[in-house]
DNA sequence: GCCAACGTTGGC
DNA sequence: GCCAACGTTGGC
């Protein structure tokens, strides 16, 4: 079993909105990197960090796992949605979803908190410049962060 | 709202 | 293939 984070602007689709669906399709990514992961290493029963960011508090506000791996996302293909991309072509699609499971929420652990801790200093979150929207995380961190969790 | 960091695009 | 211009992300 492997460890991600999935980034989210709550205003978008937050923690309570997962709590509230239960399982969710993760749409919209539009960076190769990202997609990279998505489409082929995301698996199903991998556990993932669902970060808050452009809010307050910024941080970690739950965990979720994924139920379903890597398959075309349907946004693309919709000239309606704001996720169009008329280049990904459905038999060749360009831009991969996974659907995961709302597994918990708890009390946002703040980014300023995470940086402080020198357990997850090598958290590609937590380096400069980072904007990845999916990211693998370490065993030990994320069982870092469910331990801060349980804290708070 | 600012702006640093990064990714993408397109002219050459 | 280079790289300037532009767009986006996301913390502050």
């Amino acid at each position: 079993m492997r460890y991600w984070l999935l980034k989210t602007e709550p205003t978008s689709y937050s923690i309570e909105d997962l709590k509230r669906d239960t399982v969710t399709m993760w749409d919209g990514v539009r960076n190769y990197q990202a997609r990279n992961f998505l489409r082929d290493e995301l698996k199903r029963g991998d556990r993932v960090l669902f970060y808050h960011s452009s809010t307050e508090p910024i941080g970690i506000a739950g965990v979720a796992e994924v139920v379903k791996e890597g398959y075309p996302d349907p946004t693309a293909f919709d000239p309606k949605d704001h996720h169009y991309d008329p280049d990904s072509k459905k038999d060749n699609p360009r831009w991969y979803v996974v659907d995961i499971k709302f597994v918990e929420a708890f009390k946002v652990i703040p980014l300023s908190v995470l940086k402080k801790e020198r357990a997850l200093g090598r958290m590609p979150l937590l380096q400069r410049g980072q904007r990845l929207s999916v990211q693998p995380v370490a065993k030990g961190e994320f069982e870092h962060v469910l331990k801060m969790a349980k804290r708070l």
